[in-house]
DNA sequence: GTCTATAAGGGGATAGAC
DNA sequence: GTCTATCCCCTTATAGAC
């Protein structure tokens, strides 16, 4: 693996990414050094910092790309005719999306105490524009006397509070199917917010 | 806040597990070091190790000391006569005991990948005997007609999920007191494994 | 674009004086 | 029981050769 000279800047700057995401998902961001991270791509340490300024950017370009794309997706999906086909619409993708991103998704909630405080809001705004994409649907589920929750926003903390539990336990090949925990959990979503 | 010199040992041992706590807490493990550590107590790094073989078991301790102190406050609880009382008696208790605690919560989650195996296998145990204890709840709840949860271990974990939430986003004095807390947690589990 | 070498500093943990 | 001093290794980031 381990190379000698040459040039690659086109695969090595998401070879690098790549490399960082596993890494940090794994042994956490701190406990990460840049050498790990040169290591796992094949060059030395020295030649991360032609594609990224620090360690810190390195992690914040991949919790930023990750809500963005998240965000993307989820406005790209078909519009819904009730809130009742919209929160559905909701459980399905965020199990689905989130279970392709495993790395993704733990970085995104478990390093956002090693953001700087600039980047940390950063991220904040983009998670604070999923929740209330929720929280709508549950308002006019209410509205429609569809739903009926105490406090719109505490129900929208608490079902995606909820629904990222899967990502602690489930594993492909397991127990059960995508489809049947989609089922599962929407099964309890549903009831949690009924009239 | 700098000593000097002089023997402390019944006082300093308690002092260095409340510093890494708070520290590990808002830090992280891998971001704390054993001289910020000793710097809170107003010790030197040397005189930790009168105190714990290393840093790894400060943090085992924590964790251990936390999980059996939940698990003994549980036991401690009247008995119900239905699977409906002990499961409002399980979401109150969840939620008030870790409210207290929020910096050993934290910990107990965030920093289990930073614990060797061997000391992860026995926290891990700790923390599935509580599970159990909420499963058998759903399972008692399901015999006898009051419950209605397609899989008893996922009902477990996505109710923890969801009570752990609250450890996120709430802060004594705001907008909502910790009855109401209670109160509009208990609905939605209530509602979300009702038959 | 990558390498080697290095700056400048922090890490966990130990030894021995007091 | 705590201190000072130290070992040895690793850290992020940069400089300059190729």
């Amino acid at each position: 693996m381990a190379r000698t000279q040459g040039s690659h800047s086109d695969i090595t700057g998401p070879r690098i990414r790549e490399a960082a995401l596993g890494l940090f998902a794994r042994h956490g961001y701190a406990a990460v050094s840049m050498r790990q991270i040169a290591g796992e791509v094949g060059v030395q340490a020295g030649a991360l910092y032609n594609y990224t300024p620090d360690k810190q950017s390195l992690l914040f370009r991949l919790m930023q790309d990750h809500m963005q794309e998240l965000l993307a997706a989820y406005e790209e999906l078909e519009p819904q005719a009730d809130a009742l086909g919209a929160l559905r619409q909701f459980v399905g993708f965020h199990i689905r999306f989130h279970m392709q991103r495993p790395d993704e998704v733990f970085i995104a909630y478990m390093e956002l105490r090693n953001l700087t405080p600039e980047n940390f809001a950063e991220i904040e705004k983009l998670r604070r524009r999923y929740e209330d994409a929720l929280q709508s649907i549950l308002l006019a589920g209410q509205k429609d006397g569809l739903f009926s929750v105490q406090d719109a926003k505490i129900a929208t903390l608490a079902v995606i509070a909820m629904l990222n539990g899967v990502m602690t336990w489930y594993r492909a090949g397991g127990r059960l199917s995508l489809d049947e925990v989609e089922q599962i959990y929407w099964d309890m979503v549903r009831k949690a917010v009924a009239a």
